[in-house]
DNA sequence: TTTGCATACTTAGCATAGCTAACCGTTAGC
DNA sequence: GCTAACGGTTAGCTATGCTAAGTATGCAAA
């Protein structure tokens, strides 16, 4: 087999179970009463402190109208707080309440519990195995910057 | 570090690098003028065979009316056909047409050489180790019956 | 045979999330 | 101070997820 090959095999193998690992915890998540997009964002929201929606949509990687309407949702349910910025008065800074940290929290757990279910069947070597491939995995998407 | 630990960090890792590669992924799904349920359905469908729509709504983790919608773009797309099944009138054969197929062959082709920019900056061993960790992840996704 | 339940799929209706285009208020540069 | 750029929102479209309910077919038991 050529080295061609082989990447679009593999390629094609962590396509399909990237989608089917989210399906499967995507249930976790709603049983935290939020959508995927809010979880996600009141994630980064909680783990990496206040930020701008700007700031956010980039995280995120969607469009700013979008997570306009994601914080919207997110501001409604009670889980953060848009605040006016004092140093430029067109930008809003988005922080978690303790509602929706202690959510997050819970929810992450949630999320966590059902991975480790899903892991615990693998042994010592397999999960060595897919922790170095997550870890590629990471540093080739870290460094794409495209 | 206990093995329940490990267990965390892996499955937090392979969850944040699921959505990011997808979220990468997404542009190309969408070049090829359909979203991204409709590209995952349509590669079953091409590189399945003819199925029925239970058996593609249980191999996309989707309930059948949800399925059922998303091969209706399709057939008003002109990707897939749906047949009657002789043996069973109630049920559908759904086929790829040869728009659809080479359609899906002109999208596995660029969402793949996306991917093969990504993995091309590893060496052997790596992709090797990505290898075993995706074959790893899809058996414990299909052994996982909830 | 017919009656009645189960199965395969569709339809209807709702919510979430993605996008672009167009708008408003604020800031900054000339 | 005028104008261009920027941060965010609003409006409106599409796609995709769900449940509930409807239709047509198949199967099995009375």
């Amino acid at each position: 087999m050529t080295k061609k090959q082989s990447l679009e095999e593999v390629g094609r193998s962590l396509h399909r179970n990237a989608i089917h690992l989210l399906r499967r915890l995507r249930a976790e998540d709603s049983a935290m009463g939020i959508g995927p997009a809010q979880a996600s964002a009141l994630s980064v929201i909680v783990f990496g402190g206040p930020l701008t929606l700007n700031e956010l949509a980039e995280a995120e990687q969607v469009r700013p109208p979008t997570m306009s309407r994601v914080v919207e949702a997110l501001v409604r349910e009670g889980f953060v707080r848009r605040e006016a910025n004092k140093d430029d008065r067109r930008s809003v800074i988005i922080s978690p309440t303790d509602k929706g940290t202690k959510t997050m929290h819970e929810g992450r757990n949630r999320r966590e519990k059902r991975l480790i279910k899903l892991l615990s069947k693998l042994d010592a070597n397999e999960i060595t195995c897919l922790e170095k491939g997550s870890i590629i995995l990471s540093r080739i998407l870290a460094a794409d910057d495209s």
